[in-house]
DNA sequence: ACCACACACGCAACC
DNA sequence: GGCCAAAATG
DNA sequence: GGTTGCGTGTGTCATTTTGGC
């Protein structure tokens, strides 16, 4: 057993195999995080791989970055690899590539430019009524419906002057991409992108024991939901996608994926009108929002009173504020239905109210910035970016603590539990000491301080929190001496208490006042937009904890 | 941080 | 040849 | 007139190359 390896960094784009360079390295950490949860398929590539003459690897990788699994070896001409023949021929001699692999019309309408198709299947569109001057779409649409079957291009076309081969080794591929990054909407142009540059990103310390995957059975379930999303996406029946779903998983992160993919197949059965089968699926998802659409079922089949029952159970103990919200709405109407006494509803605050007529403009938004904003009281449109980046900053070290498996890759912005319902508790004396650091206005252990440096310090590294572009100094210093500590403390604790709902529905403005060391929020509305659900929480937090904040309401000038 | 949120906009239905 | 979207590139 | 639900459009490195129309 070799000594585990370093964490992977992205290669020098000097070397003109920085990507066989990156993806080794990847190679390598796969294996120090996976050895015990490997299958044979797996051992056997990562072992062999090295073995392999190196334009043969560099030409895999490249393959493997490409779109699609099947390529023409006259657009696999890379200076650094030398002839694709040459390089390719191990690969085929493995069976890790197939060379002239049977394709369907599909296949072959995706390799083919419509002049080669002119050319070399002219007797094929002449069979099917088709014309050269045909769409290549609508050829490809009538010959699909023909059934023709797969054939090598060798059959198809014998006097193509170029070959075709195809990686038969996709699967395994995805499944190390997935061990890697534990997710699939990665990919290992990351590498290229962090070197360029053009994303940076904290430097967690990582071992292989905090990887993405603990158990064999996880990876498969993983990739076996990401299928079924998919096959969703591509259009398949709903009926043959929920004979593949999974039963429930014990592994409350799967368990959440599996319940977002119930969500989203209910939601398309709705959208196909059946609500009873919809319903039914919303019922076994435990997707935030779920239950919501749950009872939207029940109440649009008119199952009032079921849906009264249901309603009521939620109440007693919703699920979130903005379920509490939707309660509140669908409550009154149930009541109606069934003729019952109103219920009880929570209080909702009226907003401050602003009213302007301004020259039309792009955004609404930069309008009211123009009018309102001066040299003594500067407006900035922040939206949810100002406070986010402020708590982002604040309590870096414990939104980057290195605890178990929440990093495994280079390339996070967030900790992978970051909208976990445990997030903060995991982390609960690590935020209380940056938060304690709000009670300490002055010095270098005081919060501004503190911000003011990790500000300078990880200027531009990606963070879920903070989104660089929207910050400046300017803006920075602004905040730092008008944002009451008090009110800092209110909104971070907020924010802790459920990210994935209180990261957004901030106010689109700020404005200072740094003489009088105040400041308000404004939340603009242009003719025919209103108050989404997670503004009218926010603005319900403001209104109880005395934050300033008022709705402007704008007309255009005619 | 799972082709997604996080915004604004626009239509239709309802009282 | 111009316009556009998708794919490839570092 | 107001409210409410629900579907929609916009955006993600920047630049070059390719192919369809
Ligand atoms: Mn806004
Ligand atoms: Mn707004």
């Amino acid at each position: 057993m070799n000594a585990t390896p370093l964490p992977p960094r992205p290669a020098s784009l000097d070397d003109p195999l920085y990507y066989l360079h990156n993806f080794r390295s990847a190679l390598r950490w796969i294996e120090a995080c996976y050895v015990d949860l490997f299958d044979d398929d797996e051992r056997d590539f990562l072992t062999r791989f090295d073995t392999l003459p190196e334009p043969a690897q560099a030409l895999w990788v490249r393959m493997v970055m490409r779109k699609g699994d099947t390529f023409r070896d006259d657009r696999l001409g890379y200076a650094e690899i030398g002839m694709p023949a040459t390089a390719v021929a191990p690969l085929i001699e493995r069976g890790w590539v197939q060379n002239d692999p049977p394709l369907s019309v599909s296949a072959l309408w995706l390799l083919l430019t419509k002049a080669e198709i002119g050319r070399h299947l002219n007797g094929l569109l002449r069979d099917h009524g088709l014309t050269r001057g045909a769409r290549k779409a609508d050829m490809l649409e009538v010959l699909a419906e023909a059934d023709l079957g797969e054939y090598p291009l060798t059959v198809w076309c014998p006097e193509i002057p170029f070959n075709v081969v195809r990686m038969t080794r996709m699967a395994l591929c995805e499944r190390l991409r997935l061990m890697f990054f534990g997710n699939l909407h990665q990919d290992w142009s990351e590498f290229v992108l962090a070197d360029l540059g053009v994303r940076r990103f904290e430097r967690v310390p990582l071992s292989p024991a905090s990887r993405a995957f603990q158990r064999r059975e996880d990876i498969h379930t993983y990739a076996h939901l990401h299928a079924c999303r998919e096959r969703l996406e591509a259009g398949e029946s709903i009926a043959d996608i929920l004979h593949d779903v999974p039963p429930a998983d014990d592994n409350p992160w799967l368990e959440n994926r599996r319940g977002k993919l119930l969500f989203l197949l209910a939601r398309a059965r709705e959208r196909e009108g059946e609500l009873a089968a919809a319903e039914a699926l919303y019922a076994q998802s435990v997707h935030p929002g779920a239950r919501g659409r749950r009872l939207r079922m029940l109440e649009r089949q008119a199952c009032h009173a079921e849906a009264l029952e249901l309603a009521n159970a939620a109440a007693a103990a919703p699920e979130s504020e903005s379920e509490r919200q939707q309660l509140d709405r669908l409550l009154p109407r149930l009541h109606r239905r069934l003729a019952l006494a109103p219920p009880s509803v929570t209080e909702e605050p009226v907003p401050a109210r602003l009213e302007m007529t301004l020259p039309r403009t792009a955004s609404v938004e930069r309008a009211v910035v123009e009018h309102l904003s001066c040299e003594s009281m500067p407006v900035y449109y922040v939206e949810n970016a100002l406070i986010n980046a402020l708590f982002g900053l604040l309590c870096w070290e414990a939104v980057f603590a290195p605890l178990a498996g929440a990093f495994f890759h280079p390339f996070q912005r967030a900790p992978a539990d970051l909208l976990r319902p445990e997030f903060a508790s995991r982390r609960e004396t690590l935020f209380a000491r940056c938060l304690a650091r709000l009670e300490v206005p002055e010095g270098e252990h005081g919060y501004r301080a503190v911000i003011r440096r990790t500000y300078h310090a990880k200027h531009g590294l990606e963070s879920a929190f903070v989104q660089w572009e929207a910050l400046d100094e300017s803006l920075l210093e602004m905040a730092l001496a008008c944002l009451p500590a008090a009110h800092l403390r209110l909104w971070f604790e907020r924010l802790l208490r459920d990210v994935r709902a209180n990261r957004a529905g901030m106010p689109d403005l700020i404005q200072f006042r740094p003489e009088q060391g105040d400041y308000r929020m404004i939340e603009v509305k242009g003719p025919g937009d209103r108050l989404q659900d997670n503004q009218r929480r926010w603005l319900a937090f403001c209104a109880r904890h005395g934050m300033p904040l008022d709705v402007c309401h704008v007309t255009w000038a005619s």
